[in-house]
Parts: C-alpha cells; structure tokens; sequence
DNA sequence: TTTTGAGTTGTTCGA
DNA sequence: GTCGAACAACTCAAA
C-alpha cells in the first residue's frame, strides 16, 4: 500500500505510530505542511519559527538516511493534503493526533473528506500520555483539579512501551517546497543568533539531551529545579513541543533509570502531568488563550495598556533584577527557567496589573517551547483566572525570590552584566548599593514600580472583583 | 443528595 | 531569627 503520512507536532521516527503503521503497510511519502491559512490556527511565534527550521532541517536528514524523504509543502490542509494524496496515488493517510481546537477541526474534516473519496485514514495516540476525552471524573466531567486529575491519570492503564523505530523505509518522494523558501528564520536583525549554541533541535538532539538529563541533572531535581543557577531542569520542553521526543518514551526512559531517586522520579513525573493537564484544559477549552477560564474574570480591572511599562518588562528593564534576568534569558536563549518564568508572570499581572493575554502573547512569540496549551494555561493560572489557579493573594516578590532561590546571584550575574560586580546580597536590590564618589553609577534602571504599593493595589483589584464591584460604576 | 476534605510553586505580620 | 496565622471563601472530586 502506498501511504501518505502526514507530521505535524511529531518530527521524529522514533515512538511515531502513524510512521511504524505506515512503514509496515508498504511505501510511504511524508509530508511536512505549513499551514498559515487553516481558520483558527494560531500563527507560529518567532523563536518557534526557527525551532521548526531547523527541526524540519533536521528531519529530513533522519528521514532520507532511513530511506524516506520528506516533502515540504504549503497551503491550507483541507486542500493540500487530499490533493498531494491524489499527486501520489496514495490509497491511505496517516497522522499522530493532536488536541487543539482549530487543528481537531481541520482534521475531522478532512478524515471525512478523504474517506468520502475511498481513501483509508488512520489516526494515532503519540503526544499524549492520555486522551483527554478518556480522563472523566466519576460524574463524567472533566478534571479542573491537578491532583486529582494526575492521580486518576496514575491509576489508568499503564501509558503503551514506545514503538520501534521502523527499519528500511520505503520513501516516496515529491515535488516540495524549499525549506529556505519559508523563511522562518529571523533576519535583521538575526535575535537567534545565540539560540544555536544552545540548542540542537530535532530527534538526535532531543536524545542526547533526555540522556544527558537522566545521567546528570534528574538527581536531585526535586529541589535542583527551583534554583534558576544550576542546570538542574531537563530544558527538554521545545523538543517535546515540536514532538521531537514523546512523553511516551520519556515514561519508559524513566523506568529504565533506577539511579532516580524516588522523589525525583515522582516530580520530573508530575511535570510531564502538568503538560498532560492543560492539554486536557485545552481540549475541553479551546479558547484558552483568549478567554478567562474563570468568566468572572471578564470583570477584572486590568490596568489601561501601558506601552511603556509592557516594553520596560519586555525588554527585562524593570529595575528588579531577577525579573530582568530571566526576561533577558527568554530573549537571548529563547526559554526562560521554569521558577523565573512565574517570577515575570506574577510581576506582569500583578505588581503592574497588565493583562495576562500580553504576556502570553510575548511568551508565545519568544519562547522556542510555546506550547498551544502550557502556556495559556500557566499564564491563567497566574492571573488566578484559570483551572486550579494560584489564590489571589499569592503574589510573588521578586526581592524574596531572588534571594531565596538565586543567593549567591548566579543567575543574575549571568545575564545581567552591569550587575555582574555586585556582591550578593546586594545584587539582589541594587538600588541600595551606595555609588562611591569615583565611581560611575551602575547603568541600570530604577525600579519600575514600587512593590509595596502595586502588590496592595492588586489585592484591592482582586477584593474589588470578589465582592462584585463593577468597574468604572458610580460608588453607591 | 449531601457532606467532607482538599487544593503546585507565596508573603507579611505579629508573637 | 523563627513560627504560625491570616489572606477568602470557593470549587472540585469523591465518598
């Protein structure tokens, strides 16, 4: 049989259903889409962009030294795909699921379509530990509780052993795009210039770094992964995102590593849970990006949008500086430490009392793992508007955070220059090193906002939306 | 149906 | 310096 599989968020061979069950059914072309023109499909950010360059780049090579080749085209699914398979002569088409809105529509549409015109279609379980849909509560609901969504999870069946990387492929190639065509990389200026030194997306990539993560950085990582100055994180979310690796063979490469201790294991497990939770949020909310979870929070009185103090944390210029820090990593390297990434959030949404939206929007432009799901989900439960969300009143204090979980000011030093010949403590609130006569100032900004202040203001804005105040009505 | 216990990640204040 | 309480009820999940 003559197959068309289609890759979408799952450029790899390894652990890929959808390319096993093709290989074995006979020849198999692959096709990678760039579909910009799909209704309600969310534009790739930058950083993203590049990722999937050189992730596509990366592919092809693995894909061609297996015997397949991979064919690059653009357009709208519901047309290219159908017509690629007719180009072909396919008789089936394949693909792995995936779970946003707008994409489960495109292809619901098109299975139809194409079975309609008598061709076979097969879809496969491969980016999610768990089908969304099958993670009911005893009532039939779906879970809007971590814990006791994970539990549940853990006490299902046992996620599938990966599959086996098919031998020989028998490719068929076609006509295709050249990637360079797509430009996706970024050109004047060239921001990812850094991003190359850092990471080596696709398949190979992803492997090395699950193995160097498992030999080295899993050991104490249930106390490692709060400190932003140690390597001490699997950095593997972009390869997970662009389904270089899968959640699958994560599970099993976990099994295979008695040297984890097991509280270790238990919370490296419980972050793949959280993906596979606002996975589950995002199936059951597609809207989660635009729309308060919470729609009591439709009320909230955000701040009236202030270009310049958006730009002042964008541009990791807020005066406090493991905010600044951790801004500045997301710009240079593309990704930003998982405690310092709540750290900005918390300083966005409260302490400025900016939107949630707009800081998911520049997370999702400048991240190299933005994920449809993680991210709207984390930023909601942020802003205490969404599934399971932080309590009001937790607002983080940078200072606190910085000294606690950064003493000896590792990190900040790391991306903070002018701040690099401040001792700890005073690293962390420069505004209090006292400048000698002959000395130049530091060159680094006053703080953007009081914490004090804003922090209280906040917690006025959140009483204010509790007791049903609506805002702009006249004071009774 | 009703009840009960629990809920990722924090900060501040006062004893 | 350390520690517990307050922050606010509310929703969710399950018994």
């Amino acid at each position: 049989m003559k197959t068309l599989l289609w890759l979408r968020d799952d450029l790899r061979l390894q652990d890929n259903p959808a390319l096993a069950a093709a290989a074995a059914a006979g020849e198999v072309a692959v096709v990678y889409l760039l579909d910009e023109e799909s209704a309600g499909i969310r534009p790739l950010g930058g950083a993203a962009r590049w990722w999937l360059h050189h992730s596509l780049e990366s592919l092809a090579t693995t894909l061609a030294e297996a015997g397949g080749s991979l064919i690059l085209r653009r357009g709208r699914a519901a047309e290219a795909i159908p017509g690629l398979a007719r180009e072909l002569g396919a008789e089936a088409v394949f693909w792995n699921r995936r779970y946003g809105g707008a994409e489960r529509q495109v292809d619901a549409q098109l299975k139809s379509a194409l079975r309609t015109a008598g061709l076979q279609v097969a879809s496969f379980q491969a980016n999610l530990l768990f089908e969304p849909w099958a993670m009911q509560t005893g009532t039939g609901g779906h879970y809007k509780v971590f814990t006791p969504f994970w539990r549940a999870c853990r006490e299902a069946a046992e996620p599938r052993p990966p599959v086996a990387e098919p031998g020989r492929i028998r490719g068929i190639s076609a006509a295709g795009d050249e990637l360079a065509a797509w430009q996706l990389l970024p050109r004047n200026p060239d921001w990812a210039s850094e991003f190359s030194g850092i990471w080596t997306p696709g398949e190979p990539g992803a492997q090395r770094r699950l193995a160097e993560f498992l030999d080295r950085n899993a050991q104490a990582y249930a106390v490692g992964r709060d400190e932003p100055g140690l390597e001490a994180t699997s950095r593997l979310s972009p390869h997970l995102r662009f389904g270089e690796l899968s959640p699958f063979q994560i599970w099993s490469a976990l099994q295979g590593s008695p040297g984890i201790a097991a509280e270790d294991e238990r919370s490296f497990r419980s972050e793949v849970g959280w993906r596979e939770f606002c996975w589950h949020l995002l199936y059951h909310h597609p809207d989660l990006a635009d729309r308060n979870y919470r729609s009591d929070f439709d009320a909230f009185a955000w701040q009236p949008a202030s270009d310049a103090e958006l730009a002042a944390w964008q541009q990791g210029n807020t005066g406090y500086p493991l905010v600044d820090a951790g801004m500045r990593q997301l710009w240079q390297t593309g990704w930003m430490h998982n405690r310092v990434r709540m750290v900005v959030a918390s300083f966005l949404v409260k302490n400025l009392l900016i939107d949630w939206r707009a800081g998911e929007q520049w997370f999702w432009d400048t991240l190299v793992d933005a994920d449809a799901a993680s991210n709207p989900a984390n930023w909601q439960w942020v802003a205490g508007s969404g599934a399971d969300a932080a309590p009001y009143f937790r607002v983080f204090n940078p200072v606190t955070q910085s000294k606690k979980f950064d003493a000896d000011g590792k990190y900040l030093r790391s991306f903070l220059p002018e701040l690099a010949g401040l001792p700890a403590p005073v690293i962390h609130e420069p505004w209090k090193h006292p400048t000698a006569l002959d000395e130049t100032p530091l060159d680094y900004p006053e703080p953007l906002v009081e914490l004090g202040p804003s922090r209280q203001r906040a917690l006025d804005a959140y009483a204010r939306l509790r007791d049903g105040v609506v805002p702009g009505a006249a004071p009774s």
